[in-house]
DNA sequence: ATTACAATTGATATAATATAACATCACCAG
DNA sequence: CTGGTGATGTTATATTATATCAATTGTAAT
């Protein structure tokens, strides 16, 4: 690997993983899971995907809008929004609530809520099962009387690497 | 109490509690923590913050604005924005991320961050300690290397009053 | 092949949420 | 009384998201 990609590289924590196979991994689980499953997985909402996996940071969706539009110069809001509800639906993707934004899902067809580590120094998006985490709140839910649908548990913050610099 | 006021009350579970020493008693907690703090509480805050309490609902930042205006008839956007902001950092009510919108904090001055249940039948919205579920954040937080600076834990489902009807 | 149906996308418009920027006001410390 | 700070007034605009209806595509039944 040329050493400049370092510094050209689009995402900070870059070299510590091999984000090409990263990538290529979710997309293929994703592609499989939609044939499995019997839906589609459309042009778009691959490009959408891909887009959002792209980086591990959670991602805006007029940021999304805008690099599209060299591909499908009709995009529009609805477009996307579609596109993102379908991978929210098929748990290809996190809605981040507490930044109106998106993130890859990197575990999907597993467990669809995680704990979310939202790093405001770089910007990356960490997800954890916190399986402890998980069973207090089922506890918790229990206790309530209160019957879950869908939780959403995030953390802003630094994360290990900003805070190794 | 009429027991017709059982059915003109906008507040499903009010019978349950009397909310109206309920309102009076957060008040009361704001009013003497913004004097211990030093900060002010004026009349908009206060009014926003009254608005707020008046349910256990949470309600959106343009509700706020449309109800205050009867009080305040030149409030906009930023009148309810500002208001917030300052109702928020001092902790005397919560941003509830999955709706933006806002919701009045039971336990002001002690602990910030609570697990929200959010009613999507009533609407309402229960605050719970949850100190397993916060133990056990702490412990993902700390095995993850990150440094926590907010957190947002939110469940959306049935509470045990919707469940028992 | 033809038709009918459902799902997806195109296209336009608008709603809902939130912030920027700068002017003015009210208060209090010096 | 004056200068500074925090709060509010005011206008404008940015950002996020949905509604609506038309057109297209794929495909299943006839």
């Amino acid at each position: 690997m040329n050493p400049l990609d370092e510094v050209s590289h689009p995402h900070p924590h870059a070299l510590e993983h091999d984000h090409e196979k990263c990538v290529s991994e979710a997309l293929g689980i994703a592609e499989r899971l939609c044939v499995v499953r019997d839906v589609k997985l459309t042009p778009i909402r691959h490009q959408v995907l891909e887009l959002i996996l792209d980086s591990h940071k959670a991602v805006k969706a007029y940021e999304l809008l805008d690099r599209i539009k060299p591909l499908q110069n009709n995009a529009q809001p609805a477009t996307i929004y579609r596109a993102l509800d379908f991978l929210i639906e098929q748990g290809l993707i996190h809605r981040v609530e507490s930044l109106n934004a998106f993130v890859g899902c990197s575990c999907s067809g597993h467990q669809h809520e995680l704990l979310l580590l939202i790093c405001k120094h770089c910007n990356e998006v960490e997800e954890r099962p916190a399986p402890q985490v998980m069973t207090a709140l089922s506890q918790e839910f229990s206790q309530a009387g209160f019957v879950a649908h869908s939780k959403a548990i995030e953390a802003q913050g630094i994360c290990v690497k900003c805070r190794e610099l």
